[in-house]
DNA sequence: CATGAATGAGTGTTCATTCAT
DNA sequence: CATGAATGAACACTCATTCAT
């Protein structure tokens, strides 16, 4: 009947749900998960309340919904990083480096992160796990792969499980992004890199640490 | 019978206070702190919820109570963890262990640390120093104290600010309880400190990993 | 149907609100400010508690909802009582007699002003100036105005501060009307018209009393 | 058994009892009826809270043993105030005297009534009727029978029923106690004394005012 | 599709009253 | 007699969700 495209449709519709999904984001980055009510994410996104169920079923789905859209872009992002790259550290290393500059443009996202999300790492990674199962696990893969190759390279060390060295790194990398972000402007990207990358290259290291550079890159080539 | 008897009374106090906290640490471990509603916990207690607002003032003195009844004994025993020891690396070791062996033995105060606060490290921060001021500058005072000394002896790393530091260890160790005591039984304590320390030193040495760090030495040999 | 019609919308929740506003009226009538609950109110309004917080934003709002309503009405019927009459003294009798009669009209609202607010005198005025301010300092600024020019006039004492005199008159008329609003019947509006107006006048005048006559215009001139 | 009189005993009892009572009245003057809690009237007492169950059975009882303490007083005060005193409109002055010297006297008291009973004269009237019938009646009956004294001997007018005036006197007086009641110190008791004689003589007069006194003594004489 | 008024169970908190000691 | 810890029903207020328009 309507003689409208679907495609025409569909863009209005996921144009509608990007405004709402902005919308939530912010209100529940400043409020946190609880805190943030359905009638202010509705005002923030200049829309009714009922309107934001015609899009998303829940509350939580709007959060899965926010999650869902930058670990996506993120798991592109990383993806994209380290293409091309032969050496498991550097790619450990890219991988690490498109998660700080993620953050450091999407200062919202991490904080909202921060705020709506469990605080515990273990059930931070259960959260992710269960709103994004399939990018969490893609994630996960790549960097346990990348430290099982470099674990079995010889360029770190090789006392520890790859799995739980994954944890390691993945909890310390969340703790420092969440550090940077939580005081904006302290430290600049390249500086923030350098302070983790250097804190995990000379305690995983297999020989020891070296002088204090912070891009080993060449060391390992 | 009779009326002058504070020391009864007192004890009586006391032990019907702890009960409540014991059980407000339960099920705000459970269920996070909005999640824990005062009937759950007048409950879980035992009385009725009035009787919880003549021990605790609202909600939140509930969790203030946890967290300084802990935060007083966890202090107390880094302090006497490190007592008559001179080297400024061992004494931050000791300091860390003690926070470890702490977690390991109060598996539910961990648990509601990281359901009932703030999930960002420095939102976290912010939390302790507001319910726990003095025992939380204490602890941070001892532990900059302690890379301030490992600092200018060349045990650690000078290029990094010590505050700065002080924070990543901070937030690295939190992020290791947080691990390991949402899987109990996966590390022994003992595992749980060595795989600590010595990703910690040997990210943490000037000259690269040395001899006598805490543990991994024969790897490093 | 068609989402922009403020008008209709917006008469709906005036009519809502209003609806509202008589039940709150009645039952804080029978039971008071304190004694009335919000399920009290939205059980005698057909409504969900809930909904009445859609309208009022707190009990207390719907107090100052209700007096304001009045107010208005009873301001702009005095306003009008006296426009064209130029005698101080008989402006201040009609703005009497429109207190009176406005009273007579509309009896729960009377009710209720005895039950909501408090009772002294004193305290009256202060809430009627927290709720009211506007429509309650320009009732006040008439009131004092009529006697001041009565006084110049000669018309009544001036050996009283024309405030001290205001307040006698105001909390004499609030007594009058309090009383007869209680004994509905008893007496009708022109006697307690009559009654008023001569218990205070031949208490004011400055030259005395005249036989009985409630409109004592004629003797001023 | 217990060889102590029953004296000695009852004394105590009373003793205690004032003392709540003393406490109820500073209390609820101060917040009101509701306002006031049990625990808070304890505290001020010096007493715990099951005490005032031992000698209250409720709360409204404190409220009627404090409104019974001051009533039977002020009877007391006033039936003195015009023993062997003839003329009946002094005897109404004398009463009326007596009472605005009581309220001087007992601020707390006259607070009280202004914050724990209902706001109407009606219905305050009401309530001191409800608790305090007997001392109630009596003095109601006083007043009226002065009026009726007057109003036969000529003194003030005839034309308005004898109970129908002696409320409006009662209103009067009661508006004035609280007006000034609750700005101590705008005007002396002597200053009060004779604005509301004046007032009310020159209102109530059959014959007319004289010059301005308020001490009409000898013109009745 | 969009709206936003309506819902009502659920929240933290209070306080008059009781009763074991 | 005195105590004060315990009670639990009641309160004002919130907010995710629904649905008639």
């Amino acid at each position: 009947m309507d003689p409208r495209t679907p495609l025409l449709r569909s863009r209005l519709r996921d144009a509608a749900a990007d405004v709402m999904l902005q919308a939530a984001e912010r209100i529940m980055g400043e409020k946190g998960f609880d805190g943030a009510t359905m009638q202010d994410i509705a005002a923030a996104a200049g829309c009714a309340v009922g309107t934001l169920y015609l899009h998303f079923k829940n509350k939580e789905e709007l959060l899965r919904g926010i999650l869902l859209k930058h670990g996506v872009a993120i798991k592109e992002s990383m993806v994209a990083a380290f293409q091309g790259v032969a050496d498991p550290l550097e790619k450990l290393r890219l991988f690490i480096k498109a998660h700080l500059e993620w953050a450091h443009q999407h200062p919202t996202i991490t904080e909202l992160i921060g705020k709506a999300l469990p605080m515990r790492y273990y059930d931070f990674q259960a959260s992710l796990r269960r709103f994004l199962p399939q990018e969490h696990a893609e994630m996960q893969q790549f960097e346990l792969q990348f430290i099982q190759e470099a674990q079995e390279s010889g360029h770190i060390r090789g006392d520890i499980p790859a799995a739980t060295l994954t944890e390691l790194v993945d909890g310390f990398m969340f703790t420092i992004m969440d550090q940077f972000s939580a005081r904006p402007g302290a430290y600049s990207l390249q500086e923030q890199l350098d302070l983790t990358w250097g804190f995990l290259t000379t305690g995983m290291q297999a020989g020891g640490a070296d002088k204090k550079s912070s891009q080993p890159k060449k060391k390992h080539a």
